[in-house]
DNA sequence: TTATTGCATTGATCTATATCAAGTGGCGAC
DNA sequence: GTCGCCACTTGATATAGATCAATGCAATAA
């Protein structure tokens, strides 16, 4: 307990420094996950000058809410985040998670205001792609527009996934399709596949499955009784992942 | 009865000789909707040049199916389609219809095949564009690429809003939400908002909107009951749209 | 004209999941 | 430490909408 307020400032400072560092894409871990992929050494370099590294978002930090100008795109370095649109009435839909690697706010391109609200889940921090100047590059490298345009469409894609599962699935399959889509995402990005954090809460997790905060309890817990899943807090562990598959329909 | 038999031959001329007129897209009544908004005279002329304009798709014929080559985006020229994904046991869920303007295959486009099947839901013609070439002119018409992720980001908006519907809307709320949006899109291509045709099942819309035929029959029926609209078999008049937009939530 | 077929409607019943209600447990503030 | 709060869990009950079942109806074929 003394240990971890001795560390706390530590862990500023690193933060601190690696900001100062402004790390470039070259050297970034998600380099191969992120925009980048595909670029020439040479257009990196002018790419790097348009991105601009923020500082970090708190949990429950607001990266942008509905309404706001559009005036960037957003790419995940650390931490996580979520968007939710809303009813006139105030309810709210949980629609995507995001992680490091991936861009949020691509919704909003075709407008001039975002079309939803981002929240950070943990502290995290962003790379911010200013959009007038990314469409600048973009029309001297094509390479990039045609990256900008798979993204948009691998988004796309997801989404119907979603639209499959939020219209067919029944309970259990909506969350054995929601833990194994975030395995994947974790081994796509070098972490452990079977073990991770539930960065976001349960009712997060009910809202974007539509299902009540009940039900996903109550989810966890039988999957844990059928030896599906070992949980503990925000720590899952997925102890079957056959089984799992095979829920998801 | 007899006179329907006559005529028949007559409206195959005019689509035959519209097809062999290849009617270009400076003079295409769709101009304001589709992809060339924004572009130059001069411009227009390439693309013209790599559209391909293909024969008509009766009711019920595949446009693409799932894994089939991803080789060309299409645009609806006249009638409509609807897209359609499938789980592993063969639950298949709408996940949206297209009507003349709009693009289909945008979510193929960061994978080398198409990830749903689109199907004709009455006799209907489109444009083909097939995608390489599209990214050849891309690269040297900015503007071009730019309208293309515009699209993309515009059905990504449309789907996330669908999400919302799927998620949190009661069956009435579905409903309305789907007629209005419906009732916008006639009025958007210059037809009217009030009257229009249903060309898709009672089956498709209740499978899009997360609900049972049975469902959806009732609501028409309560829906006019309550005067929000008349229904005839497919053709449906919206005659309280106030009333309809208050019942969206 | 009458049969056939598939889509659509209407009614009766059932059920998955929501909602309501009552704890439980962990964590930060003091 | 312990107080208070909030997220989570677990149980009891309610309900929106699904499913099952029968019938109606309109378009095509015979």
């Amino acid at each position: 307990m003394v240990g971890t307020k001795d560390i706390k400032p530590l862990i500023d400072d690193i933060a601190r420094l690696e900001h100062e560092h402004q790390l470039e894409c070259q050297d970034c871990s998600l380099y191969r996950l992120c925009l980048p992929l595909g670029l020439h050494r040479d257009d990196l370099v002018q790419l790097d000058k348009i991105i601009k590294r923020s500082q970090g978002y708190d949990k429950g930090q607001t990266l942008f809410n509905l309404k706001d100008d559009f005036i960037s795109l957003y790419v995940v370095r650390s931490g996580s985040f979520k968007t939710t649109i809303s009813a006139s009435d105030g309810r709210e839909q949980v629609t995507s998670f995001y992680f490091p690697g991936e861009f949020i706010g691509l919704d909003a391109i075709h407008m001039d205001s975002y079309q939803s609200k981002a929240v950070a889940l943990e502290s995290s921090s962003v790379c911010e792609l200013p959009f007038d100047n990314l469409q600048d590059l973009g029309s001297e490298l094509p390479r990039l527009q045609v990256q900008l345009l798979t993204r948009v469409s691998k988004e796309l894609s997801g989404d119907k996934s979603l639209m499959l599962l939020l219209g067919k699935k029944t309970s259990d399959e909506k969350l054995a399709t929601y833990l194994l889509s975030l395995s994947k995402r974790f081994k796509d990005r070098g972490f452990s596949a079977k073990e991770f954090q539930l960065t976001m809460s349960r009712s997060d997790i009910a809202n974007h499955l539509g299902l009540a905060v009940e039900t996903v309890s109550r989810l966890f817990s039988r999957f844990q009784d059928n030896g599906l899943i070992a949980i503990k807090g925000k720590t899952i562990s997925l102890t079957d992942v056959e089984k799992m598959q095979a829920l998801c329909g």
